[in-house]
DNA sequence: TAAACTGTAATCATTATTATTACATTTAGG
DNA sequence: CCTAAATGTAATAATAATGATTACAGTTTA
């Protein structure tokens, strides 16, 4: 798994801190400490979902889309990071009964762990986020 | 993450369909279609944890310590993969209180998912493994 | 029309994963 | 007691995934 799930938590509520703002990917790879560039690609796959809205142009930036107690992780993680709790089994031998059926088994079971993964993602908002924030 | 837990369900359930005979890394990569030493190194960390027993030597190999209905998926997870849910967050911002923050709260949220994908885990015996192979 | 932005493709650097080689050690069996 | 067949493990090499950077086209404001 690559970070793309922490970094798009991160710009989401690093946008949420500042609703009703324009934000530069400039500044959000300030606190990120993430070059620009990836962050507009993890931006806009996240403005293709929703979940914020960009602008271009001067005085352009990125604005989060809908209230903070609105917005639950697990969405954000199906939106970067979704199926990578499923392991990629290696091309097992076609020959062995267990070798040619297991990877389809076992991608399967972990399909569904990452259901209660992502059930229990679904508990937690970026609101609880900022909370938890403050209060450190 | 890489695929170490696959590959060390895919041996358990090897061994399970070949109880009370000793197998050789040999035999096994086989039918994982994997380097043998990959797999010793794998099978090594399950013998450390007591699932098989291996025994050097001619004639040696690996062999299963329980029986199919009491190895459960979740404890072959934790040997071979835990904490790969839990993202690594690039280090941000000391100087931004969101950058400072996020990456404890985010880690101890995912460390929570995580206990959820596991207890999903907890429920598969390498035996339903099996009872599914062979019903395939 | 210049400056400040986003959008995105392409390339390069770094890190993680996997395969392979090499060799020490153990054990069975003639 | 010697040889062949195994595990155990370190070290290296090859490959794949991830991340940073460069480059530049397009958009918008002033």
């Amino acid at each position: 798994m690559n970070s793309d799930f922490s970094i798009a938590v991160h710009c989401v509520a690093y946008l949420a801190k500042k609703q009703n703002q324009r934000v530069t990917s400039e500044d959000i790879a300030q606190s990120v400490s993430v070059h620009p560039v990836r962050l507009r690609k993890i931006l806009s796959t996240l403005r293709k979902e929703n979940i914020i809205t960009s602008k271009e142009g001067a005085k352009g930036g990125f604005s989060l889309n809908d209230q903070p107690e609105h917005i639950t992780l697990d969405k954000i993680f199906k939106i970067t990071s979704e199926e990578t709790l499923v392991p990629k089994c290696p091309d097992s031998n076609e020959n062995c009964p267990i070798g040619k059926n297991l990877s389809d088994i076992l991608i399967r079971v972990c399909h569904n762990a990452e259901e209660h993964f992502l059930n229990y993602l679904k508990g937690v908002t970026i609101k609880d986020i900022i909370d938890e924030i403050n209060n450190s």
